[in-house]
DNA sequence: GTGAAAGCGCTAACAA
DNA sequence: TTGTTAGCGCTTTCAC
């Protein structure tokens, strides 16, 4: 295979349009100083040869108008809403996204595509619930622009983006209540790390469950298992409330994977959905859509968080002295088929 | 907030090191030239200072060493397999992956994400089951290292890996046949563009389904409904095969999110699965595996499609001129609780 | 085996 | 408003 001509570059978009390849710089990037008349020449020279700049020779002197989005784990549904959402911002402006594949719960894979991103010349990073400690995400602040999204608890040097995960775990609460439960459980993710119970959603998901429990006056009945975020965890958490003495009438679990383990291990016991007991998930994936399925969920603001994130990460670029701004976005109940008021006994 | 002290650079490290700028680069390449006395002061040099080399730099002359891997749809609960595939293919080497999210079944949005790599300067492409015509494709392998994945149909000008969907077709249905069952029908993706009814998967998987029934003798119980890879599609197809005068006793659907909506309108329906009918989907999906659904399947070698699309590439970069290969896999079939031996009537 | 020097494609500072 | 020039941080000749 014959090697590609060479790539058009500026100098000959400047030699066709007659002239300086400042001029062309000027036009790309729609700075001040060049005349309509000029802007027009170039646009053409630019359209004739099909030249296209390259970021990493821009990346050299200027940007590269790429913004750098870490996702921990490609596998969670929840995710892509949060993309779409950073895409719709972005549409329109010269930027592009790149992801990097984070591995999930990695902090040391974590470390390693930050690092790539920033190597790479990134203008801005977004950290979608990243796992790294806080000193890390201050440090990864202190070299780029940087809004963390989906992590509770503030810092003066970066943006964050989250969703309201107490009034989320409320929402559920008052939902199962109003219907006439009283005996609701919950089912998190065991926490041991501090800092992480402090600003990770499951463990502040989890406190809401306890204030709205409070707050609708039913302290004696919050009864919560700790097991994990996963379908096994949902499995296992389900077979621990099956045996208490008095059973719950309600369970909320606090993602819709732990909902999945727990509609399988009522299934198994024979209980049915939701005449014996209801189950609520959270998230509102796409298995929580699922006719089949039906799953009462809470919807978490994914597209608003996305398009939130990626407009104080523009903000930022344009302007690193701003103070950072921390937004908190408000979840919505979808209420499906897997919840009813209890039976009367 | 102070501007960030400058990054060090290769110049630092040679004075560190007190060597030349290009002893820095050639230990970074592990390049011949450089002695071990040399390598290791200049190793401990960067360790010292903690130097990382900027990519954009270095891709002006020589490589980024980063890979940029083209997902159409990111909720397509397939396509992590390939990442993970790629990813540990990857491991230890010097190169890093960055994902461009392509739009959905959107050629312009993948003609804009694989132009924004190009630009980028990333080392080769990897690009998951890609809508953009053969010409497009093809232009691209020209400019760089690409690897088509998920998508039949050769080309001289780039590698190709695929999953046999002939292979995965049949399996499923000698499962089915060998079971006993006869009338087992199939629910499609409707495609009437001849480029993609050559090369795209699910047309692939669907001449895979009528291959199988005429080897296994049941040519007249060929029975194909078109609608589309969507819950909705399998919730359509489904309702379509239920109003036929003599009903199938088995649906393979193309897809596990087919498989959703046909046992959604079976349930629907007051049928039984596998009892009355039996299910069968295709992609083994996360949902396939969950306990409640427990859906028979086939399993795409997902993460070998990713390592082999990944070596491939490697190879490629190394030597641009080796003639292109094409891999193809074997997919295994997943027999869960949705199939069993039909009810003698 | 080693290093000096040129240059990749672009932008920023400056001069005209 | 326009163009000239000097780099950005690295790799690549090509001397030594």
């Amino acid at each position: 295979m014959a090697s590609p001509p060479r790539r058009i570059t500026i100098v000959d978009v400047a030699k066709h349009a007659q002239v300086s390849t400042t001029a062309v710089s000027k036009v790309l990037r729609n700075a001040y100083g060049a005349s309509p008349a000029m802007r027009e020449k170039v646009q053409q020279a630019i359209a004739e040869l099909g030249y296209r700049p390259r970021a990493a020779a821009r990346g050299m002197r200027g940007q590269t108008y790429t913004i750098g989005v870490m996702l921990p784990d490609i596998r969670n549904p929840f995710f892509p809403e949060i993309l779409d959402g950073i895409s719709e911002r972005l549409r329109g402006t010269d930027y592009h996204v790149l992801l990097g594949p984070g591995g999930c719960d990695d902090e040391e894979a974590e470390t390693e595509v930050t690092d790539a991103m920033i190597d790479r010349g990134m203008d801005g990073l977004i950290l979608v619930a990243p796992v790294s400690p806080r000193a890390r995400l201050e440090h990864i602040a202190g070299i780029v622009p940087t809004v963390v999204v989906g992590r509770h608890g503030h810092s003066a040097r970066y943006d964050t983006v989250v969703d309201d995960d107490i009034a989320g775990a409320e929402l559920v609460v008052n939902h199962l209540a109003d219907l006439g439960h009283r005996r609701i459980a919950h089912i998190d993710h065991l926490e041991t790390d501090p800092d992480r119970l402090a600003e990770m959603p499951n463990a502040i998901r989890s406190d809401g469950y306890r204030q709205a429990m409070r707050a609708r006056g039913l302290v004696d009945e919050i009864d919560v298992v700790s097991t994990s975020y996963t379908q096994e965890g949902g499995y296992l958490g389900a077979q621990k409330l099956l045996a208490r003495p008095v059973l719950p009438t309600a369970i909320f679990a606090g993602a819709d994977i732990v909902a999945m383990g727990v509609l399988h291990a009522l299934a198994e016991a024979g209980f049915s959905v939701p005449d014996d007991i209801s189950v609520a998930g959270y998230d509102n994936t796409t298995f929580a859509a699922l006719g089949l399925i039906s799953l009462t969920s809470v919807d978490q603001a994914g597209r608003q968080i996305g398009s939130n994130a990626a407009r104080l990460l523009l903000d930022r670029i344009a302007d690193r002295q701003t103070p950072a701004a921390h937004v908190k976005l408000s979840p919505t109940l979808i209420a499906r088929s897997t919840t009813a008021p209890p039976t009367v006994t």
